[in-house]
DNA sequence: ATTTGTGCAAATCCTTTGCAGATAA
DNA sequence: TTATCTGCAAAGGATTTGCACAAAT
């Protein structure tokens, strides 16, 4: 894989925004640095990072848009039903199934974040 | 919400089928009940059923077609990476995030079934 | 009777692909 | 050089929507 000026900001953008954004949010911010680079080009980055495993892609629930986030540990996502923000949490826990070799788990929890706790607002 | 003979067939290939199917699949299952069912009408009451928390809607990695999920008990899901199949697995930890209000949790698992497992040809 | 649901077709949204030119090794 | 990468435009696949008719309450 080559390292063009395209990867090395894309790659960038990953590492300094931990929002796990989009493809569509890091064409956007990669544009203010690369004018002309293509949204096929941030897509077609994109999975061949993930396919050689350096990102992951996420899911999260009620949204067709893929996510990417860099962080490769195993880790748990936390989408506030208030205010959107999608969080990494730390949870370690050992997991072990009999018989079956676990590669990957991907945590995603949803709720209401501390923050919007915090407003009474809300049931 | 209006019972028809649409959202039964539906709403039974869901609680038989254990096998966390996609929009397109059940359209194929429920044809061979109703002949003339479309698809749309699959999209749209899988849709209603997910807002109104009744089913989970699944993302496994690569894929790009959702799947649902009738089981609402906080449950992993193993996808075995040589058989291609979905295991729901019986995982219940407490899970207490200080602050955050934990609604729902979606555990994905991926690496390689038991029955795989014991072929040889595996790494 | 009235409201809600359905099938169909078309539209939309996200993502991928073909290709000819550009660029890194 | 030459294999890989890029931008563009077009294609693809999954899901949603508008509409007129059908069915449930």
């Amino acid at each position: 894989m080559r390292i063009t000026k395209q990867r090395e900001i894309i790659l960038q953008i990953l590492r300094e925004k931990r929002s796990h954004p989009t493809a569509l949010e890091i064409y956007n911010m990669a544009k203010e640095h690369i004018h002309d680079i293509s949204l096929s080009t941030v897509y077609r980055t994109l999975k061949d990072m993930v396919e050689k495993g350096e990102i992951v892609e996420l899911h999260m629930e009620g949204e067709t848009k893929a996510r990417y986030d860099l962080n490769l540990d195993n880790h748990a996502h936390f989408k506030c039903r208030h205010c959107g923000r999608i969080f990494d949490i730390e949870i370690m826990f050992p997991l072990k199934l009999i018989g079956f070799k676990v590669e990957r788990t991907d945590i995603y929890i949803y709720g209401i974040c501390s923050q919007c706790s915090k407003k009474e607002v809300l049931a």
